[in-house]
DNA sequence: GAGACGATGTGACAACAGTCACGGCGAACG
DNA sequence: CGTTCGCCGTGACTGTTGTCACATCGTCTC
């Protein structure tokens, strides 16, 4: 795939002594990856190795659906929408990744073409790996394969668990459950990292304007505060009850 | 977990001649399996070895959601259904498997609980493996962690597919997509794999009902025809027309 | 073959939620 | 400091779809 719209896409060139240093920088930003976090710092250095740098301007798009793609994108900085588009432009959020996280695994364990649309929502700088670099070293590193496997669980789960409350939840109840997989785990007073309405709603297929209005009645209700886009749960037991089927 | 309510649940015990073929033939079925494909004669016959083989019983439940798992399960003969159960009745159906197909993977590679339940549909036979035999094994056999990675990836695929429709799609796109799915391109016709109206309501987060309209619609339009319980798709193109999002 | 049971067609009705429209508010930016 | 733009709240209306109810039909069993 070429890079559509690439604005701002500018592939970082180094000389030969600050290429080291910028190497070591990565191989830091990669132990603190899930993905890498169990490689020792030689391994680490590889596969820093391999990357490239690309940064994308806010509202690029970095893969589009249907494209062949044969590389993995780590976030280095910045934030990316997983993102299918209809064709009447409606859009379904498939997943908000934000630094540490990655994206094109799919693409590069079965070369099958890209599934969804990757769009950046604010500047962001990403680590690209291509697949015959990446497999080569994951043959000598399979911590890295379990890795991913865990992960590709993880999101498993999720999807799973998306359709159920899409299939089983009115809008209300999907609301409450997209506010508490993003909620801290904090005790008594959890925060949220702020999302707007419109968001929300593409994340849960539904209206802004519905959203809206459960999230009036989550206030009304007194099981939430929200304060300059800041979302503080304050009843979160209730929260849970909204978000199980049978109401 | 214990198996609940285990009807029908046969453990096989074989003297020691008829174990090695009993072994033979386990290990011959699991050739056919896309997760063994790849290995040698004398590794199916290892993967054989730490198989035990159960029988369930019509809607018996083989797993349940919430419990700790620590096996995975290759359907030998039979069909189960993975479902999520909600708390009034309800059932939305992830996915039929037959024979040669798995599951129970998830648990086994992040340690976390059940995601879903497993209900048999029929009479089966499941052969068993338990983690610690498994993981054993894989680190001896790479190329199963790689045939993971290739299934996980395409259920997530197939998942993240199945949320753009539950969005972008109304019920009768959905039936739409669903017969496509699993449709054979047969050659003199594309034959659909015999489903109930219910089921299929299941899957897609639909009512019985309105499948039944939806099916109804499509034959009056000369998209397909029903001849005892076996869909006959006749105009795929229209199909995957009603199929795709912003009619 | 007669009953039983599950699967299927179809009509009527209610309701959740999408759409449209518009006003208000706050932040950003010139 | 005013303008602009994106985000949010809310009212009114519409429509797809779930629910309920019942008739029909095929298949299976006895």
């Amino acid at each position: 795939m070429q890079h559509p719209s690439p604005a701002g896409h500018v592939p970082l060139r180094f000389a030969a002594p600050s290429m080291s240093v910028s190497l070591d920088r990565i191989a830091d930003f990669l132990g603190t990856v899930p993905l890498f976090r169990e490689l020792e710092r030689t391994s680490l250095r590889s596969f820093a190795d391999i990357t490239r740098e690309h940064k994308y301007g806010k509202g690029t798009v970095i893969v589009s659906e249907g494209d062949p793609g044969d590389a993995l994108y780590v976030v280095r900085t910045g934030e990316v929408k997983v993102v299918l588009v209809a064709e009447d432009g409606r859009e379904v959020i498939l997943g908000v990744l934000g630094v540490g996280d990655h994206f094109g695994e799919l693409s590069l364990i079965d070369g099958r073409p890209r599934s969804a649309h990757v769009i950046a929502t604010a500047t962001s700088s990403l680590l690209v790996l291509r697949r015959a670099d990446f497999r080569r070293q994951v043959e000598q590193q399979p911590q890295v394969g379990w890795a991913l496997l865990m992960e590709l669980s993880r999101r498993l789960r999720q999807a799973d668990g998306t359709i159920g409350s899409l299939v089983l939840l009115d809008v209300p109840g999907r609301v409450a459950r997209v506010l508490l997989e993003h909620a801290t785990p904090g005790a008594p007073a959890t925060l949220v990292k702020p999302m707007t309405h419109q968001v929300m709603a593409q994340m849960i297929g539904a209206s802004r304007e519905t959203v809206s209005r459960a999230m009036s009645e989550f206030q009304d209700k007194g099981w939430l505060t929200v304060a300059r886009r800041q979302v503080t749960i304050v009843d979160r037991v209730a929260l849970e009850a909204r978000a199980r089927p049978a109401i």
